[in-house]
DNA sequence: AGCACGCCGACT
DNA sequence: GTCGGCGTGCTC
């Protein structure tokens, strides 16, 4: 019965593991006989890696190849009895280390919520083989022996409390040399269900009649007590079930009073597990029409949706893209699939929310950076099985187990914080999602006023379909926009212009209609700063190539690249004055000059030293909504997912600061923020204004933003790329290399250089030393690479510099240069 | 990412 | 003479 035969399958003895580092490869463990036949791919695995520490990692495949070079370790425990994720998240994985160059570990890193991941945590055993002689013991060493002798195992935490928490570490390793006690890593699970107490009657009073009873014979003592039990059947009969917390803050009777209850068996405290994430009633309303425009570009979208994976919708600002994205959500849902909409993590606003929750209800679950753990890993498991319908959420989002996503909506698609930058994986979230989507044969919508190049070349391409709508909602004309030349301006300190006259009297003529100002600043380069004024000298990090940038608040210098804090300079290091002054033409200092300006109206400032935290930010957006500020000073924040009905008025207070950066993107940058900007003018009624000042009023992309002519824009702005070799007619990717000697990094990107010179020549431009070229005490370099679009010359180069890299570290002066790839760096 | 091993400087 | 710094390499 049981023989082998020849053909018959092999019994599965390996799995290969993920596990969140930054490994160069995937490792192996073996399964022992009893988890052969429940593991499943997607399983948690709990695993040693090296002496003793453990990991949770993921079983990505399961195969009964012994590994030749080594003998795998056994996998010590499964974690889970179904997997936590779907087969597309292990491909979506795969795909995301291999094209943005890194681990499948960090991409594991970066997609599961912190509580799967497990932390091990050190546990001292005791080593009964010592036996308990502690004669030779220091007193620390023997407080903590004894301790172990008693309980056999003491993690560190404990032991901290034993003795004075500063030096614990010495007297561990000591009891670790004398080997009274022996060390061992255990998995901590963070996860905890969250529980709360409900209070009901107890069943001896399940009738009125029985109620009725005990009422009527209440005695006279415990008035207190009974006031708490009409308060309890009050709560029961209106909200249907009753907490302890609701019940004791609603009732203002104390935990003693609930006890006595408690006790005389009248009331019954109950545990029970509650969702962290509230509940909504889960049904749609869809209770609009659309416009004759909108309803075409409905059609035309559904149309290419026929043939075309991914679909742009290009429409100006307040043309009512959400209403369409509603209608397709609605249509997917109602096929049973799930929707991903993607946003701008600035831009997921309450006021969206809202706006969306409207039609959605409960089908729509959020997800984005201020979730704590305990909310992600509910959100997880609840978009799994399938039961959360629509997620609302930033990049990271995509990274979800959707179980059937049937469509993605990438809204605002062309926003540069799509883009991830600092660990990596260095990944687009919208190329990240058109790419997830063709795993579950979805649907995906990218949405945009202002569509970033590479999209726009991709409907030029005819690889993605076009829907567009040139019309604002409800006949409102576009803003009308007007050049303010700063050029010979200057205020009476002789700094430069912050508010024109011409400014100055579309401000007031706006406030006597009672409308509303947006004013718009570019962050960028307008940082507070502390200045010498006899020598000119600025502070600068002592770990980067940066000045520091002054927060008033605080009364703190702040290295915005590494971090550290200074305290305010006093002394020139310079030239040894005592006279600083602190420069701020951040948004601060223009809240300052117009509630000097304008002492009558009501000025607010958001940006991000004003704002801490989401619901700082909300509060603000509100008081604007209801009219109660006058004028909103702000940065990129004013403009992102907000659409107000009274502001009447828009000024851009520094075009310039946006036009004159050197990076081949500025012209579609400035394009889409002043167009985005001013598109939150001019709403119900009339049409809006918006001003624009700048010293260079002749600008090219002035010109377009004041015809709100997107497509002359492109169109122009294409010719320059194809001209110059730059996205989307080539693809980039950048290296950088990081050393503490500036030599090294120099030596280090020019031999890679040369390595790259024979079959990549003719693309690299640099290397170079960046604008700001060492951060936290290293030293960088730059090479950028400008590839043809041609999918093999791009794989090719990518094994190019995956093999160089390790050749590289095979140089001995070169073993430590950090070589970190950015492909499509924005 | 940890963690151990190993080779050079500032102390008992 | 030793303690300890961190540079380097390895972990299935």
């Amino acid at each position: 019965m049981n023989e082998s035969l020849p053909f018959e399958p092999s019994p599965v003895l390996f799995a290969e593991v993920l596990i969140p580092l930054a490994l160069p490869r995937n490792f192996t463990w073996a399964l022992p006989p009893e988890l052969q036949d429940k593991a499943m791919p997607g399983m948690r695995v709990e695993v040693v890696l090296g002496r003793n520490k453990k990991y949770a990692g993921i079983i990505k495949k399961l195969h009964d190849k012994k590994p030749a070079a080594f003998d795998p370790k056994p996998v010590l425990n499964l974690l889970d009895e179904t997997p936590i994720l779907h087969a597309q998240q292990l491909l979506f994985w795969e795909w995301m280390a291999h094209y943005y160059l890194c681990s499948e570990g960090e991409v594991m890193q970066a997609a599961l919520p912190t509580h799967f991941k497990l932390s091990s945590e050190t546990i001292l055993l005791f080593n009964d083989a010592a036996g308990e002689d502690f004669s030779h013991l220091d007193d620390e060493e023997f407080v903590v022996a004894e301790a172990l002798l008693i309980k056999k195992e003491l993690r560190i935490t404990e032991v901290q409390q034993l003795l004075d928490a500063s030096h614990v570490y010495p007297v561990i390793q000591r009891l670790l040399e004398k080997k009274v006690c022996l060390v061992w890593e255990e998995l901590k699970q963070t996860y905890k269900e969250k529980k709360e107490t409900f209070i009901l009657l107890h069943p001896q009073y399940n009738t009125d009649e029985k109620l009725a009873d005990l009422l009527n014979n209440w005695t006279a003592k415990a008035p207190k007590q009974l006031e708490l039990l009409l308060a309890y059947l009050h709560l029961e009969k209106t909200e249907g079930e009753v907490t302890k917390s609701a019940l004791l803050s609603k009732s203002g009777a104390s935990a003693d009073q609930l006890k006595g209850l408690v006790s005389k068996a009248i009331l019954l405290e109950e545990k029970r597990t509650v969702d962290r994430l509230k509940s909504l009633p889960a049904n749609v309303s869809i209770n609009f029409t659309l416009t004759p425009a909108q309803e075409t570009a409905l059609a035309q979208l559904q149309d290419q949706f026929s043939q075309k994976a991914v679909c742009l919708l290009q429409g100006v600002t307040s043309s009512g893209k959400t209403l369409l994205y509603i209608r397709l959500m609605e249509e997917a849902l109602r096929n049973g699939k799930q929707v991903l909409y993607m946003l701008p993590e600035i831009a997921l606003t309450a006021q969206v929310i809202r706006r969306l929750r409207e039609h959605f209800g409960g089908h729509i679950v959020i997800y984005h950076s201020k979730f704590n753990a305990n909310e992600r890993v509910e959100l997880w498991h609840k978009v799994k099985s399938g039961e959360a319908k629509i997620v609302l959420g930033a990049r990271s989002s995509v990274f979800l187990p959707f179980r059937d996503l049937g469509l993605v909506i990438v809204d605002e698609e062309h926003d540069s914080s799509f883009k991830q930058q600092d660990p990596a994986p260095r990944y687009n979230g919208r190329d990240a999602a058109v790419f997830l989507a063709s795993l579950y044969q979805a649907k995906v919508l990218l949405g945009s006023a202002t569509p970033s190049l590479e999209s726009w070349y991709n409907v030029k391409q005819g690889k993605y379909g076009l829907a567009q709508l040139t019309e604002r909602y409800a006949g409102i004309d576009m803003p009308q926009i007007g050049i303010v030349d700063t050029t010979g301006l200057r205020q009476a300190d002789k700094s430069r212009v912050i508010l024109s006259p011409a400014l100055e009297e579309a401000i007031t003529q706006t406030l006597q209609k009672n409308k509303q100002v947006i004013l718009f600043q570019n962050r960028r380069g307008y940082s507070p700063y502390q200045v010498c004024q006899s020598c000119g000298w600025i502070p600068h990090c002592k770990h980067c190539d940066v000045s520091l940038t002054f927060h008033k608040l605080h009364n703190k210098l702040v290295c915005h690249y590494c971090g550290t804090i200074y305290p305010p300079v006093v002394i020139c290091e310079a030239c040894g004055n005592h006279d600083f002054q602190q420069q701020n033409f951040g948004t601060e200092r223009i809240e300052e000059s117009l509630v000097e300006r304008f002492p009558h109206a009501k000025v607010a400032r958001m940006d991000i030293d004003a704002i801490k935290g989401k619901h700082a930010h909300d509060a603000l957006i509100q008081l604007f909504e209801q009219q109660r500020i006058d004028i909103l000073v702000g940065t990129q924040m004013v403009v992102k997912g907000l659409d107000f009905d009274h502001v009447q008025l828009v000024g851009i207070l520094d075009a310039d600061a946006i036009m004159g950066f050197a990076d081949f993107r500025v012209n579609e940058r400035a394009f889409q923020l002043m167009e985005q900007v001013s598109g939150r003018s001019g709403r119900k009624g009339e049409q809006g204004l918006v001003l624009v000042q700048t010293r260079n009023p002749r600008h090219p992309v002035l010109a377009w933003v004041k015809a709100h002519d997107f497509e002359t824009f492109a169109q122009a702005e294409m010719s320059s790329r194809q001209q110059f070799g730059y996205p989307p007619f080539t693809r980039l990717i950048q290296l950088s290399f990081k050393h503490k000697t500036a030599d090294v990094v120099q030596a280090a990107a020019r031999q890679f250089a040369a390595w790259m010179t024979p079959n990549f020549g003719a693309y690299l431009v640099g290397p170079a030393a960046p604008v700001v070229n060492r951060v936290r005490n290293q030293y960088i370099m730059d090479l950028l690479i400008k590839l043809p679009r041609d999918l093999h010359l791009l794989q090719q180069c990518k094994d190019q510099i995956q093999l160089l890299t390790a050749h590289l570290h095979q140089q001995p002066p070169f073993k430590s240069v950090i070589v970190t790839p950015d492909i499509d760096p924005i």
